[in-house]
DNA sequence: AAAGAAGCCAACCGCCCTTAT
DNA sequence: AATAAGGGCGGTTGGCTTCTT
């Protein structure tokens, strides 16, 4: 019945990971791809959980991340997209090649929360702090003149009025009218029935230049290795990252990244888990 | 130079939805 | 249909680094 465990908890390492463990990591999933997490740990040699391995590899192994500060432009981007989105962290990440969610997390918290609150904007409103409770029909964005929410002006009558990010239940005044609404949170986990997702998440989003989300020339198509991607694609991405940060010589040969990739040994029975 | 405070971020935790059995 | 693991996600934590006194 069911699915067999993810780990078994014993002998599980817990921590940062070392150098080693990486080169194990990447040696895997270089050779094999990403394939069912449960058995990365066991077939790569690791004892971590798969998860451990999915969120290192997804958070700061995975070749096509950037490093580094997020820009100002990036920065600007996250602070739009989190008016509109709200905490999910994975879908601003998906509009920011190269950033993942937990990068996108850590400086929201880090940096833009602090940035907004001392611009006197509420970071979980997005509204002026001094004018929620006081005067909450009053276009909060107007009032502050404030450059950062240029973009989401132009765009207050394209998407719904009741677009909030509290994760409770919110009240909205509309614009033209001075009636209350009691909206459901923005977050409700079936973005199939919140337009204002459904709009956000659609191709029209994206082409709406008015949001200028990218310069002319990115590519969302570039961000991500989809499982279903040629491996190759990605191989020639890690060339650059596994020489700069592992010392790794000769890639793209059979005896890569330091250890052979011989030590890398299927049994027959795991073979299966990587199709 | 040393000690404590604050900042930062990688990693873990736990929940929820999806999917395999 | 029921059950349980997988996978994804957001929230939180803990330890390392940097700053301040």
């Amino acid at each position: 019945m069911g699915r067999q465990p993810c780990c078994d908890k014993l002998g599980v390492k817990k921590g940062p990971w070392t150098a080693e463990e990486d080169k194990k990591l990447i040696n895997f999933i270089l050779v094999h791809g990403q394939c069912c997490w449960r058995a990365v740990p066991k077939l790569a040699g690791l004892r971590r959980c798969g998860k451990s391995c999915r969120l290192r590899w997804t958070n700061y192994l995975r070749p096509d991340l950037k490093r580094g500060l997020l820009s100002e432009d990036e920065e600007q981007l996250v602070i739009d997209l989190h008016a509109r989105l709200g905490n999910r962290w994975s879908k601003i990440a998906a509009r920011l090649p190269g950033r993942t969610d937990n990068e996108i997390k850590n400086h929201w918290n880090t940096h833009v929360k602090k940035k907004l609150i001392k611009m006197g904007i509420d970071p979980v409103t997005h509204k002026p702090l001094h004018q929620q409770v006081s005067n909450p029909r009053e276009n909060p964005f107007e009032a502050n003149n404030l450059p950062s929410f240029s973009i989401i002006n132009n765009h207050q009558e394209t998407i719904a009025e009741s677009c909030t990010t509290s994760s409770t239940t919110t009240t909205t005044y509309t614009e033209n009218s001075s009636t209350k609404v009691e909206s459901q949170p923005l977050l409700d986990s079936n973005k199939d029935d919140d337009p204002l997702m459904s709009y956000i998440l659609s191709g029209s989003f994206l082409e709406d230049s008015s949001w200028n989300l990218l310069s002319s020339g990115d590519n969302y198509s570039d961000f991500g290795v989809s499982s279903s991607e040629d491996s190759s694609t990605w191989l020639l991405n890690y060339k650059d990252f596994a020489e700069k940060d592992f010392g790794l010589a000769r890639f793209g040969d059979t005896d890569i990244i330091g250890t052979s990739l011989n030590d890398v040994v299927l049994p027959d029975g795991d073979k299966d888990y990587c199709t």
